[in-house]
DNA sequence: CTGAAAGCGCTTACAG
DNA sequence: CTGAAAGCGCTTACAG
């Protein structure tokens, strides 16, 4: 005999009392609750989460999935540990439990989505790393599982996303270069079909029609999301006639690969080009001279996104309600000296 | 109706028969598997995992702990993301799925895996960042659940483990100074009950010892285990009288925070002081001076991890037997310039 | 080769 | 306030 019926039988209880008990119901009196409590504790009872999900229809687990094969994510600064953080500051209040669910490299994001959503193995869902067309956003919709994607997307429609404001980001770094006389300003973008490369983009060129500044496809510089990366858009961007002389970065970590290919040509960032980061990194303030990058909170954002996926769950949707929205989450502009380069046209 | 009650239905077959056509049972007709087959990949059914583990009381799921408040896997560089890579390569072969388990901060590490392991959300498990001392080990043979512990510890004692060879890089790296000249060679280590560390300081006075150095308690630098851990112990460095010659660092982003320290006091590694850093990072190469480290691959130790792993599931031990076993993992010397400086003693 | 039935460990109406 | 019983979705002896 294992489980609930064991401390049943040693409390000389049903099982029902006990499940009760553990369960906090209310029609229990204060002493059998206090024994049962006791005796718990005392053998490390836990309830068998399997026979608890099959009889509730719920596992209490949310999970979080990441593909580690983006390179996005892989060389992400952490990115991850800051949000489960403030993703579990909330669930644990619910007592929800978050796992996180790696998508093997070799194995399609889809069909890995498909199988963890009709085991059942987690009530809702955070995915990230949106691509521009993501079937996943469908699958999820389709499985009717309450979720919430990080990064926007084209697909689905009326699912529910936070995404990073990348909008302003690019509008404050192209500002911030047209006022020190930057004319020609490149910008680095994801060579995949990851979303926020379409948003960042879109919105640079925005942001130099609003200045009255040509838009020049070929300063757009495809490269990987990662060191290597920043090394290979510094050397394009070297070779790129006249040569630009700033330069925008969609992502933190290829400041590092950036500022080694400059030095190698002799470039120092902030004097003899403007170079402008994407998020602030612990990395970041060991460049030199400082990067000039936006910050967040990971932790607020990993906050805000368990509060809107509680929205969406049925149970906990009147508590979070007014959480169950879009949002675009601001970065604030933390000033370096790696963009000091004054132009003078 | 739902589930395999809808798909037999479906298919005017039993549940039974769905069940074993599934399952790959061999006592069943081809026709009717193919058919269950067909059917099941139409309709998108996978069995329901509460309902299965309940009645096989196993989840084939396997856990990696992960502690984000411990510095020292906050800050490692994407350690976890190469080494689930290894896990899942191995895993997927049987059918198992890993699920990260990350402990949240603010909860005890000991009672947020004796929930885990309570729940039986997972069938076995494997636990990083060991303590020195580490009462999650007691815990988990106390469970009988099947782990595998990622680092050494006096905890346990017949429990499997595998561990980065610490003592190997300690005694290359004194080597490698010694043969340079040098005399006062200084090392960083945590400061936390980390059971690497420990490691860490007596190979390294070991290592002292064989070259008839004597050893010198003020040459170990407490630090934390991070950038700014490294620009600290490079300020402590700074201040030691006679100034060490030498640093070898335990943890592979203290370079980034030491090489910043250095260059504002006007001290170039490889030419003023040799440094050798411990684990190579994609950050490292982008180093100047490149970085001397130590090479190992994630994938790989991910693979072995599973496969130790393995050995110990009752279900797959005569398939990994051999395999049951701790085991040291080793590290490769990668030279860079930050150690070429020669001490002229 | 297939079906009917038991039972994995829980929670929760229902009856008392 | 408590107990007895049903049933969540599966897998697997057992019988035929």
């Amino acid at each position: 005999m294992k489980g609930i019926h064991q401390l049943a039988k040693h409390l000389e209880i049903s099982i029902g009392t006990v499940s009760r008990a553990l369960n906090g119901r209310p029609d229990v009196s204060p002493e059998t609750r206090r024994r049962v409590l006791e005796a718990a504790e005392q053998f490390g009872y836990v309830a068998n989460q399997s026979g608890r999900s099959l009889r509730k229809g719920a596992t209490n687990v949310v999970g979080l999935m990441i593909e580690s094969s983006k390179e996005s994510i892989d060389n992400s600064d952490n990115f991850f540990s800051g949000l489960t953080g403030g993703l579990q500051t909330v669930l644990t209040r619910h007592n929800l439990d978050l796992i996180m669910l790696p998508c093997p490299n070799d194995e399609d994001p889809l069909e890995y989505l498909k199988r963890m959503v009709a085991r059942r193995l987690v009530d809702a869902m955070i995915i990230s790393a949106t691509q521009r067309v993501d079937p996943r956003i469908d699958l999820l919709i389709k499985a009717h599982i309450p979720f919430v994607a990080l990064g926007r997307s084209t697909s689905g429609g009326s699912h529910i996303w936070i995404d990073l404001d990348f909008e302003g980001v690019a509008h404050s770094a192209v500002d911030r270069l047209v006022a020190r006389g930057h004319r020609r300003i490149a910008i680095t973008a994801p060579n995949s079909d990851i979303n926020l490369g379409y948003v960042f983009v879109d919105a640079y060129r925005a942001a130099l029609e609003r200045h009255g500044l040509a838009f020049d496809p070929s300063l757009i510089i495809r490269a990987p999301s990662s060191e290597s990366g920043g090394y290979q858009a510094a050397s394009t961007l070297l070779t790129l006639e006249p040569r630009p002389s700033a330069i925008i970065l969609i992502y933190e970590m290829m400041a590092i690969g950036l500022y080694q290919r400059l030095a190698e040509a002799g470039i120092i960032p902030g004097k003899d080009m403007a170079v402008i980061g994407f998020r602030e990194a612990p990395r970041s303030k060991f460049l030199q001279p400082a990067l000039t990058c936006y910050r967040l909170s990971l932790h607020d954002l990993g906050m805000e996104l368990a509060e809107t996926l509680l929205a969406l769950m049925p149970e906990h949707a009147q508590t979070y309600g007014d959480h169950a929205r879009n949002r675009i989450w601001p970065l604030e502009l933390v000033p370096g000296k790696s963009d000091d380069f004054q132009q003078s046209s």
